[in-house]
RNA sequence: AGCGGGGUAGAGGAGAGGUACCUCGAGAGGCUCAUAACCUCUAGACGCCGGUUCGAUUCCGGCCCCCGCAACCA
């Protein structure tokens, strides 16, 4: 069976975030282990780029806005080469195909009689650039944050979306025990169907939001970001033309697969799937929500100062520490406060120490006491079912516990055998060889198992059981 | 207010109806193959109050605290 699995598109307004670096990790690390199993996968990333705040943030920088978005495009294509994706797709919002992919989502729904028009009138704040709730607003009317400034009552006419004549059938969607993980997620959305739904501006006026998509048949009104953005799991397919036959393989006859932030239930698991069911189109099979990484018991911001790059991980780190620190000590679904002191506490205990260490031991004694590569038989490089389990469960720490479960197997192997003694001395010394080979076959499980999670670092270590030599540190001691 | 999540050794985390696990740190031994690494042992914990149960830290109810749902943001 044909897979897909695609992260969210990030706005690109600002720098990649370490969240989403988690959230790509995650959707790669499943895809790199449907592609081990044989099946065809299709992954898919891309950036986020219309919108009224990118059109604002490339006048602040005094940049024309493509010139803008295509810089921070290619800042997210880094992520690639940065965190050792493997093939995703990658597209973007402004893409010509896309844009008419948007366009035709827009007319299937309102040939469906879901588009309609109404005047919205609503407390707008000029500086924010958003209509205020009373709560966003002080009781005489200002707005909390720009707190000069009073907000002005606005008539727009704009076109909604029906969602509300989605509500059952969104509950029905919401009832299939896998449609999001984890579970309570789930619950959260049926809640918030429960609790009425209301329909949804789906455009703004052109002179509030010039950098768009602009709405079929009406040129005095553009997209909304939302409606655009979210169609892009398809149109990358290829959807409506389908000329490749991608839509209808990965999307339509496969097994489908979100990756998102916790914060995206009612956009990904409702939204988006009222449009799609508006279009006739399959719904999403699942939907899976990670946590957010907290740094010293805060949200992320720039103006706290303590915002960690995915970059500067690497940097430090290196990609496959980072992969590693995301995937085992970022629990995938709760939040989980990240430290740079922690980090490097990981970093160092585990991948230093650990696996590093029991890598450069073993093969120092294969390098000086096999007079040949070991052999590796089927057995040594089948893949444990539990393992498999728990990463096809997103429980992707727990199937990296389990690999450092056999590191510290092997650490106390090596002690309790003495091999390095055993070769000492002529009557043990085939004892001792034996096991050498042993421990040579177990990292090599070890690093079978370390393909999907730690591509480059399974390679060294498969590379130097090959050659029957001891590796340059896998890990250096950072300083 | 409401909704959701969470409170586990000195620190940070995992877990589960019946010996509570991991990393760092502390104490005592051991080893020399290894990246001053590794192994063994020891001390130390399930927020509070009830309930269900043979048995609760785990399930249920109440309470107390923390975090998110508003922001440059996933």
């Amino acid at each position: 069976m044909a897979r897909y699995v695609t992260t969210t598109l990030p706005y690109v307004n600002a720098d990649p975030h370490i969240g989403f670096a988690l959230e790509i990790v995650q959707a790669d690390v499943l895809a790199r282990t449907w592609r081990l199993q044989g099946e065809e996968v299709f992954f898919n990333t891309g950036t986020d780029e219309h919108g009224q705040k990118i059109w604002e943030a490339a006048e602040k920088n005094g940049q024309d806005v493509q010139g803008y978005v295509d810089h921070y495009a290619s800042e997210f294509r880094k992520l690639k080469e940065a965190l050792a994706l493997d093939n995703p797709t990658f597209i973007r919002t402004t893409d010509e195909h896309h844009k008419r992919a948007a366009q035709e989502m827009w007319r299937r729904c309102e040939a469906k009689g879901d588009i309609y028009k109404k005047t919205y009138t609503g407390l707008y704040c000029v500086g924010c650039e958003l209509y205020k709730t009373e709560k966003d607003l002080t009781g005489e009317g200002f707005c909390l944050i720009h707190t000069n400034l009073k907000a002005e009552e606005v008539s727009e006419e704009n076109y909604f979306f029906r969602f509300s004549k989605y509500a059952d059938q969104l509950t029905k969607y919401m009832s299939r025990s896998d449609a999001a993980i984890p579970q309570w997620r789930r619950g959260e959305a049926l809640t918030f169907v429960a609790s009425g739904l209301e329909d949804f501006s789906i455009s703004r006026k052109k002179e509030r939001l010039v950098w768009g998509v602009p709405v079929p048949g009406d040129d005095t009104q553009v997209m909304y970001v939302w409606f655009d953005a979210l169609t892009d799991y398809i149109s990358t397919l290829g959807w409506p033309e389908d000329i490749e036959g991608n839509f209808a393989k990965f999307w339509e006859s496969s097994r489908t697969l979100q990756m998102a932030g916790k914060d995206q239930v009612r956009f990904q698991s409702l939204m988006w799937q009222a449009m799609l069911m508006s279009a006739d189109i399959k719904n999403t099979d699942q939907v899976f929500y990670h946590g957010f990484i907290t740094s010293g018991g805060q949200k992320m911001s720039k103006s706290l100062g303590n915002v960690i790059s995915p970059y500067e991980l690497v940097s430090k780190y290196g990609t496959e520490a980072t992969r590693y620190l995301l995937l085992r000590h970022v629990h995938p679904v709760e939040d989980t406060d990240v430290t740079w002191e922690r980090l490097d506490e990981w970093y160092t205990a585990n991948l230093v120490n650990g696996l590093g260490n029991l890598v450069a031991r073993v093969m120092k004694l294969a390098e000086e006491h096999l007079p040949q590569p070991v052999e590796l038989s089927l057995d040594d490089t089948r893949i444990e079912e539990l393992f498999l389990e728990h990463l096809e469960g997103f429980r992707f720490n727990e199937a990296m516990d389990l690999i450092w479960e056999h590191i510290g197997k092997g650490d106390a192997y090596m002690t309790e055998q003495e091999p390095y003694k055993k070769v000492k001395q002529e009557h043990t010394k085939a004892d001792g060889i034996a096991d050498i080979e042993r421990l040579v076959r177990h990292i090599a499980k070890i690093a079978v198992h370390l393909t999907p999670v730690l591509p480059k670092t399974s390679v060294a270590i498969l590379a130097s059981v090959r050659t029957n030599t001891k590796p340059e540190n896998l890990f250096p001691r950072s300083t």
